[in-house]
DNA sequence: CTCATTTCGTTGGATATACAACATATTCGT
DNA sequence: ACGAATATGTTGTATATCCAACGAAATGAG
């Protein structure tokens, strides 16, 4: 388990909870490691999960089937990250996505009763792990929130300016770095991407923005 | 204090703590109570907050003001549920919403942070807090990633089929009712009305599907 | 029952989007 | 510096969407 100690430090999990404390209450929180070759599930949609993933090593993926029998993947968890968090902390939902390795992986897994649970001993720490888990899940939910306002949009033209605007505001300036180049960011707002990069060029003819690969600036 | 601790008992903050523990918990977590007109603010845009807020009787929006100065409406809250939470749960971050009443209300406020550090006295009941407020994060993070996914799909038709065949999964039957009428489906999902009627009528034709007002059928 | 209101389906025209195909620009390894 | 690979911009066309307007159907109140 020890081994393991130095990498439990740097997570969303264990993020401000001294290192000899997190041994202690790895043990309290039962905590068990897997390792996995690559593309092997971890966790079938249709089941019903009851622990979170922290990922010691590797990465995994979170991929959804759909309608059409596609199967995307909607999200990566790399080192330090955890995953499965939303479904255990509802019992009732069994789960609508699967997990797969995308490489050989090693995953630390620590049962969500547990962490609710509060041991004795180390009182302040966990209060800190609790913080720790609210805080994953009110984070994906503003992620989430603000894509969904910006994909809620009727036209190309109207998502950039969504998405740009509340990345200006959120950066307190209006010249800001995005993390995306064009075709992540057409992923990201759900359009084209040659539709999307004609109606920047639009908007900077148009003098409301100007840009520079993934730099850009709002005008007024 | 004591004529409110019968609204806090079918909540999703309280659900399953006895109504005497209730009290004790209301003081050892300092809870305040106060009153509002209508169409007041409770929380502005801007501030920092470290209370999640539960409607004890009235409702409250969580509006937006968007880029072009439009406010709209993106979620309400009535007597039982809770507002602020995610913002409460992320210290780093600012409200980028607003929260107004609706109507005049009676709002209780609970510190973030007295419900995440446990108190000695009932920790059993505390542990049942927490993870009600793990399960409204979670729930309402289950309900943003199913709207995105069929918000992701690029024409209307694909839109209709995601969200019908997901919602026929949670129903584990093709035969089902939405709770959603139209307008509140074509809103629901960022397509116009009418259009989006329009495709349901086609899809109908087409074999695929049929229905009655919201209750549908999905066929094969 | 009747009337008013809301919901739902239908249509046509202006506009926007997706898609494919290609041109240009940038990045990166050697 | 060079070419290969990747990222970005540009264009045309078929298709889909929005929007407004309207009629039909369902709902609700009196």
């Amino acid at each position: 388990m020890k081994n393991f100690i130095n990498l439990t430090k740097n997570n969303q999990l264990f993020s401000g909870i001294e290192e000899k404390e997190i041994e202690a209450m790895l043990k309290c929180l039962n905590a068990k490691i897997k390792s996995y070759d690559k593309n092997q599930y971890i966790y079938r949609f249709g089941e019903n999960i009851s622990s979170v993933g922290l990922v010691l090593c590797g990465s995994v993926y979170l991929v959804k089937d759909d309608f059409l029998g596609n199967q995307t993947i909607l999200s990566e968890a790399g080192v330090g990250q955890i995953f499965g968090e939303t479904y255990a902390c509802v019992p009732a939902e069994t789960l609508e996505v699967s997990i797969i390795t995308a490489e050989a992986s090693e995953v630390m897994f620590l049962d969500i009763q547990r962490i609710m649970n509060v041991c004795s001993s180390t009182c302040v720490f966990h209060a800190r792990l609790i913080r720790n888990l609210l805080s994953v899940l009110a984070e994906k939910n503003l992620n989430l929130t603000r894509k969904m306002l910006h994909m809620s949009q009727r036209t190309t033209r109207e998502k950039l300016l969504s998405y740009l605007s509340a990345e200006a505001q959120r950066n307190c300036s209006t010249v800001f770095k995005i993390p995306f180049n064009r075709q992540q960011l057409a992923d990201y707002l759900a359009v084209d991407r040659s539709a999307m990069s004609n109606e920047l060029c639009k908007l900077r003819d148009d003098g409301i923005l100007s840009f520079n690969k993934n730099c850009f600036k709002l005008n007024e």
